[in-house]
Order: C-alpha cells, then sequence, then structure tokens
RNA sequence: GGUCGCAUAGCUCAGCUGGAUAGAGCACCUGCCUUCUAAGCAGGCGGUCCUAGGUUCGAAUCCUAGUGCGAUCACCA
C-alpha cells in the first residue's frame, strides 16, 4: 500500500474517531518548501463533515497520524494544512526497492489487454519530409513508447499517400524535363529528387497559365485548361486503369521515395512495425457504405450521393460517397480502419496522430464508426497536434518555405558539434564515436524542444534562432546524464543496503523518484511526452543542485558514500528511460 | 456566420483531480572552476494569469458572455 492510501485510510479512522464522522476522501498535495514537512493534508474540504475550527481539526487529525502511523515522525498546522514530516526511513525503504530495477516506471505488458495501433507520419510521396512531419514523427513514436511503458502492447503504422494527382505531377515532370535522372546518377536523395519535379511541374503549370491568360482566357479558366495539368489527369486515368508503363513508373519514383523517406526515419530514429499504402486501401469501405445504408445510418439522396446525417449530434452532414459511385476521404478511412482491425484481431483501439486541421474530420470519423456499430470504435484518439509556423508564416512546400527535416538534423548536429569541440571535453575519443555524440546531443536538443511543449499547442519556429543547449532543453538532461556516468565510472562502491540520515536534497530527489512510475501513467492517459519532458527536467534540475552542493565522494562516512553513489545510478537511470520514450538517446560522455 | 482549439514575466513554456506568497528556462545583472564534467550551481530583476460577470471557505484552473489569434465547415486528400 503506498503511503497515501495508508494516510488517506488513517486519517478517515481519526475523523470517525474523534468526531464520530465518515468522510469518502482525504485531499493530498506536496508540501510547499517554505513549511517543514513532505506531504499535506487539506483540511478545509472536511470542514463539510466536520464543524469546528480548521486549526484544531488539523491537530487531531495530526496527534492521531503520529500515535497511530510508524512513518509519520511530526506535523505542524498551518491555517487549513496539515503538514506532514514523513520519517527518512520510509524513503530509505522505498528506494532500496526501486534502486535496481532497470526498468523502473515501465510496466510490462499483459498478453490479455487489447492492443493499441498508433498511427503517425503517413506522407504524401510527391515531396520530402519537413519540420511539420518531424513535429508529427517525434509525437507520433514517443506516445507508442509510452504507451508500451504503460503496460498496452503496441504497433506502430502509417498510411502512404502514394497515389492521386500529387504522384503523377512529379512522374509527369520528370518524364517531360528528367532526361532518364535518377538518385544514384544525381547523389540526390530520391525524395529530393522527386521533390524537385514536384515543384518543376508547378513552375510550368504557372508558366502555361500565364500564356492562356495572355491568349485571352481568364486566370479560373487556364488554371483548368493548362495542358501540363490536364496530361496529368490523364496520367491519373491511366494508372487508374492499370496501364502499364504508368505503373512501372510510379513504383520506380515512388521506390525512390521510400528510400528516401527511411533515411530520414533512420536518422530521427522512428519505426514503424507495419505500413499501409492507400493504392492498396482506397476502394476499401464501401460495403460499408451498403450496410450502413440497410441499418439506416446512411441515406442516399435523389442524384445518388450518399450521406450521414449527423445534425442531431450538432454536426453537420457529410458525404459518404460520391453521386458517381466513387469512395471519398471519409469512406477510405473509414474502410481503413475496419480493416486494420481485421488484419490485426488483437487491436481494441487506435491513435491517430495528424494535425489540428483536421479535428473535424477525425470527431466526424469516429462518430460514423460508433453509428455503424463497431465497439472498438469507443477507443479511437485523434492525437491532434498545433502546426509549426515560421516566423514568415505557414510552411508552404510549393513556394519553398519549408524547413527540409534533413538539413534540420545536420543543421543541429553540426551546432552539437561547434559546441562540443569548444569545451573539448572529447578528447581520446574516436572521429566516429565523437560524430555519434554530436547526434545524439543535436537530435536530442531537437526532440526534446519539440516534445517538451503540450501537443495542442502551435509552436513557432525560428530557423535563424538555433535551438538552445542550456537550460530547459535536450542537451542539459543529457548533460546531468553524463556527468553521472563519470560518477559511477570512478566509484567503487560495496553493494548493500544503506541507511542513512537524508540530506534535504536527497530527500527531494527520492519524492521526485518516487513519482515517475505515475508521470508514465499520465503521459499514457493524456498522450503527452510534455509530461515526461516536464517530469525529468524537474528531476534533472535537483539533481545539479544535489551535485553541486553536496559531495558523493567527500561524504563523511562510507554509507553515506555509498548511497549518493546509488542515488546517482537511481537518477541516471531514470532519466534514461524517461528519455528512451521520448526517442532521445544519452551519450556515456559529453 | 456555425463549430473546435489556444491566450500565464520582454521571449519560449510549466502549473496534476480548484488550495498556502503563480513557477522554470532564455535575455539582463551579481557571485562560484587548483577538489566528483561550469552544456552547471547560488542569487537578483521581471506578472492586470486576455476582459467582465458567476459558482466556492478558496479560482490561472470550473461555468457564462465577450475580445484576440489559429483551424475547420468541398461530390479534394
Amino acid at each position: 500500500m503506498s503511503l497515501q492510501e495508508t494516510l488517506s485510510n488513517q486519517v478517515k479512522q481519526a475523523v470517525l474517531a474523534s468526531f464520530n464522522v465518515e468522510i469518502e476522501s482525504v485531499e493530498f498535495q506536496a508540501t510547499r518548501k517554505e513549511f517543514a514537512g513532505d506531504i499535506t493534508i487539506v483540511v478545509f474540504p472536511l470542514l463539510r463533515f466536520v464543524k469546528g475550527n480548521p486549526v484544531q481539526i488539523g491537530e487531531t487529525i495530526g496527534d492521531y497520524l503520529v500515535e497511530n502511523v510508524s512513518d509519520v515522525k511530526a506535523f505542524n498546522v498551518v491555517k487549513g494544512f496539515l503538514n506532514i514530516e514523513i520519517s527518512d526511513s520510509y524513503y530509505i525503504n522505498f528506494f532500496n526497492g526501486i534502486k535496481g530495477d532497470e526498468n523502473y516506471g515501465f510496466v510490462s505488458s499483459s498478453s490479455n489487454e487489447k492492443a493499441v495501433m498508433v498511427e503517425y507520419s503517413s506522407p504524401n510521396t510527391n515531396k520530402p519530409l519537413h519540420l511539420g512531419h518531424i513535429r508529427n514523427n517525434l509525437l507520433g513514436y514517443s506516445v507508442s513508447e509510452i504507451l508500451k511503458a504503460s503496460g498496452k502492447k503496441i504497433y506502430k503504422t502509417q498510411i502512404i499517400n502514394d497515389r492521386g494527382i500529387h504522384i503523377c505531377k512529379s512522374m509527369l515532370a520528370w518524364k517531360r524535363f528528367g532526361n532518364e535522372e535518377t538518385p544514384e546518377s544525381t547523389g540526390l536523395k530520391g525524395d529530393k529528387l522527386v521533390g524537385n519535379y514536384y515543384v518543376k511541374f508547378d513552375q510550368e503549370y504557372k508558366k502555361e497559365i500565364q500564356v492562356l491568360v495572355e491568349e485571352g482566357q481568364t486566370e479560373e479558366e487556364a488554371k483548368k485548361n493548362a495542358p501540363i495539368l490536364l496530361e496529368a489527369q490523364e496520367m491519373l486515368r491511366q494508372w487508374e486503369s492499370g496501364d502499364e508503363d504508368t505503373v512501372a513508373l510510379w513504383k520506380t519514383m515512388n521506390g525512390w521515395v521510400y528510400n528516401g523517406f527511411n533515411e530520414t526515419y533512420r536518422n530521427l530514429g522512428v519505426d514503424f512495425d507495419t505500413l499501409y499504402y492507400e493504392s492498396d486501401t482506397y476502394l476499401l469501405g464501401k460495403e460499408f457504405v451498403a450496410e450502413g445504408l440497410k441499418s439506416g445510418v446512411f441515406h442516399k439522396e435523389e442524384d445518388g450521393s450518399v450521406w450521414c446525417d449527423l445534425t442531431h449530434e450538432g454536426l453537420d452532414k457529410k458525404i459518404v460517397q460520391r453521386a458517381d459511385g466513387t469512395a471519398v476521404y471519409m469512406t477510405q478511412d473509414i474502410g481503413t480502419a475496419i480493416q486494420r482491425i481485421k488484419d490485426f484481431p488483437d487491436v481494441g483501439g487506435m491513435v491517430y496522430t495528424v494535425g489540428n486541421e483536421q479535428d473535424y474530420h477525425f470527431q466526424v470519423l469516429f462518430l460514423i464508426l460508433k453509428k455503424l456499430g463497431f465497439d472498438w470504435a469507443k477507443n479511437l484518439y485523434h492525437l491532434s497536434y498545433g502546426m509549426v509556423d515560421l516566423p514568415s508564416g505557414k510552411m508552404k512546400s510549393r513556394e519553398g518555405t519549408v524547413v527540409d527535416a534533413d538539413d534540420l538534423i545536420v543543421e543541429m548536429t553540426d551546432t552539437a558539434r561547434n559546441i562540443s569541440q569548444e569545451l573539448g571535453k572529447l578528447d581520446g575519443y574516436s572521429e566516429e564515436e565523437k560524430e555519434g555524440i554530436y547526434q545524439t546531443i543535436g537530435l536530442g536538443a531537437l526532440k526534446y524542444y519539440i516534445l517538451k511543449v503540450d501537443p495542442k499547442k502551435r509552436i513557432l519556429f525560428d530557423p535563424k534562432e538555433s535551438v538552445d543547449f542550456q537550460g530547459n532543453t535536450g542537451p542539459f538532461i543529457q548533460y546531468t546524464y553524463a556527468r553521472i556516468q563519470a560518477i559511477l565510472r570512478k566509484a567503487s562502491i560495496e553493494e548493500k543496503d544503506v541507511a542513512v540520515e537524508l540530506d534535504i536534497k536527497e530527500k527531494e530527489l527520492l519524492k521526485q523518484l518516487q513519482l515517475f512510475p505515475e508521470t508514465i501513467q499520465n503521459a499514457a492517459s493524456q498522450h503527452s511526452p510534455a509530461l515526461i519532458a516536464n517530469y525529468t527536467y524537474d528531476l534533472v534540475k535537483l539533481y545539479n543542485s544535489f551535485f553541486q552542493n553536496i559531495s558523493i565522494f567527500g561524504a563523511d562516512s562510507e554509507n553515506e558514500k555509498i548511497f549518493r553513489v546509488q542515488l546517482s545510478r537511481a537518477v541516471s537511470n531514470t532519466i534514461k528511460n524517461a528519455f528512451s520514450v521520448l526517442g532521445i538517446n544519452v551519450p556515456a560522455r559529453m
């Protein structure tokens, strides 16, 4: 039983014994620094049941707790706050229980629980990944790892948008202007090469519009009639009819893009358990339109289009099938969700990592799936996140105002290299080892910078102001980890449980360590890596203060030295575990 | 216009189910490297928690209305 549960029961008994009243719950909070004590019981809520002066009630309960709970050492009452001092032995016991646990904070998954499928990334195959994708990838990966750490089984997936007019545009431009260029012949990453032709298409398209306008067409007509666009549309029709040459080119160019994406994913440190391709799934869902019509969830208009009326739920009417019988985006998503459950029958819920511009779409999607009667539909979660904006406004790939993912990773690594070389602490390491550390730090800075912010909020990213390496940052936390490793390398202690008198800083560290498991659970239920990031920062702040103010090797007694080394190790292990669910590595030196 | 989200220090952000004098980092200013890694520590400066009402013993937190910013409301995906 946790301390809080014990205290809660004892407080209830105290109130029953002293005032003859039964209360349901007791409210706790951490004691503020300026008061003596470790945990505080708020007396005010009890006033509803117990008439009297809050201070006196607090005193009465305090007396009872000191008398009856061995871990309660002393208490004081300030206004309606009952501050309780907990004995050192309680914290020492806790520490000895967890200090050897490498997986502290993590819950291993139980086989009888349903798995969760997390979708993230899901790019289009006509252009390279940018900063917005980075946020998506980091969030999706981290939430997956957090859910895993909280005891869930996870499948990471993405749906690759590999078909449609956008990829035909790149294909067409390559055919016209590409001179048989390949990633090999140009030395370009495949996604970059294909992206270049997407831009090329747009440039040509604009030129043709210009010409048509000069010939007397309106801008609107010109946009529809530009020959290059008509040709791209024709290409899409050919693709849909299975034209061999078109499909072959499509496969080749998508293959280039996948190679490029995989390199970026590898550098970013994210991965997937299973992939879905829109070219396979875009026809799914129509059978459920028929079923929904039968059950009355959907209805047909005179022109043959099929709709779902959600006005009773406070939403609009939503189309699920066009008049010509073809599927729309919503139809596909319905079909894909159902397909996933078929493919992975142990999945009982899904998380969609998609930007907040699609909030409405997912609200509707989840509602429709519920109406269609799927019991897993209640376990769907849209991990919605704010856009990453630049000072100049939104990122637009066609206008070239994007922060390229690969470039950014290189830049961050360069910054880490510069700072590190200036500090010169890596002497004696090989160049290869050094590069690995630079990348760990650079990526750590980037990932932490993005993940520490509440997913719901927008991020303003200024490429001119480099991401910080000091203060509340990834490198700060990594630095503390490396610092502890230096201690551990030098320390030779006898491994045993020791009992020492705790310094205030040591006690604060133990309290913070105690919070880690519940922080993982909270982060999982709220789908928020930011909670882990902030927890870790608090832990590291406390450790650094301890480190700088208390000597480890210069401890007064051998037992104190042993305890401090063990405490340092437990802190570094917790940092490592916390960062692992954020997808951030920790260096042994930096 | 309807709906959804956000608004806290000059800047970037915390603030858990309502609790004590609202916290960090950056920036600016002071100190601390001959001793375990100074990417650090100790301290200073800095607040109309968007506004107005309401609920409550108690509101940054909950409710209502308003303001500002963003998103969305396609037989596009």
